[in-house]
DNA sequence: GGGCAGGTGTAAT
DNA sequence: ATTACACCTGCC
């Protein structure tokens, strides 16, 4: 089945960007299998848009279309896209960029991920991630875990987390679980809160600062004017807007806020998909 | 094997 | 107020 509305959403670049961890493409590279909710997924990419393959018939469609960003209220990639091509320097980010949709995924789940993505990769945060599934998480059909509930991450032994790659992380991991796990840090009400005060909320959260805190915000939590800064973005926006000079943090959050206002988080992913394709690291010193 | 990349916390100025 | 460094893992 075709699922409505995702004309000009671009699977692989959406799922390649860097917000979700645990897709896997099939080798024929057109078809990704991850999970949704309690649901094993499969979707396929498409020249109309996306197609679901599985689960077929049900209802099903109703909420991977809400975790694909796709439903109206929650802010459509097409027209985040319309509106972000009337910056003259987005006519040469848009080509490389255009279908990222930003994805509606589990706060938990979200604020876990990046937790361990700090001072991380991405193939490494998606081994850690993989491993606690396995090893703390419910088994679903096919060899598929859900992510571990917050009750099972507080509960698991020092041991346990260390087996799953997350280093100096660990502590930060199990934290932050019992305060969920214990309803001091409620994720539905920050996602109903303003967006500041929801990122003040996670700051006081140990493991996060202020990269991740905007993740959490713009991936878990449906605030779309965050603006995760990393050394990727401050890149690109150094290189497009700055003539590649050097800026500080804030200048350059502040400058995303004024330019970009509730786009903020489209422009963020587009800039992050551009810096990873097109944009090399600073050349060493000559030896 | 040593060097490096990647955010945050902490201790230093 | 800003700045320097340690933290853990995996890849080169």
């Amino acid at each position: 089945m075709l699922l409505p509305d995702t004309a000009g959403v671009d699977l692989v670049r959406t799922l390649d960007s860097g917000q979700a961890f645990r897709w896997r493409w099939e080798p024929a590279g057109d078809v990704a299998a991850g999970v949704i909710g309690r649901r094993v997924v499969r979707l396929a990419v498409d020249t109309r848009g996306i197609r679901l393959l599985s689960p077929a018939g049900g209802g099903a469609g109703e909420p991977i279309r809400r975790y694909l960003g796709v439903v109206p209220r929650g802010g459509h990639p097409r027209r985040a896209e319309a509106a972000l091509a009337n910056d003259p320097v987005f006519s040469r980010v848009l080509p490389h960029t255009a279908g990222i949709s930003i994805l509606a995924q589990d706060p938990w789940e979200i604020l876990i991920s990046f937790i361990v993505s700090q001072n991380n990769n991405i193939p490494k945060i998606t081994r850690s991630i993989e491993r606690l599934a396995r090893a703390l998480g419910e088994p679903l059909a096919g060899g598929v875990f859900v992510f571990p509930r917050p009750e099972r991450l507080a509960a698991a032994r020092m041991h346990t987390l260390r087996t799953c790659s997350l280093g100096y992380r660990a502590p930060y991991v199990r934290a932050a679980a019992r305060l969920v796990a214990g309803g001091r840090l409620d994720l539905a009400a920050l996602a109903r809160m303003e967006c500041h005060a929801a990122r003040e909320a996670l700051l006081h959260v140990p493991g996060i600062g202020e990269k991740v805190a905007d993740c959490v915000l713009l991936f878990g939590l449906g605030h779309h004017t965050a603006f995760p800064v990393d050394v990727c973005v401050r890149r690109a926006v150094e290189h497009l807007y700055f003539r590649g000079r050097p800026r500080r943090l804030r200048d350059i959050q502040a400058f995303a806020r004024e330019r970009f206002g509730p786009l903020a988080g489209y422009a963020q992913q587009h800039l992050f998909a551009y810096a990873r394709a097109r944009l090399r690291p600073p050349a060493l010193p000559p030896a």
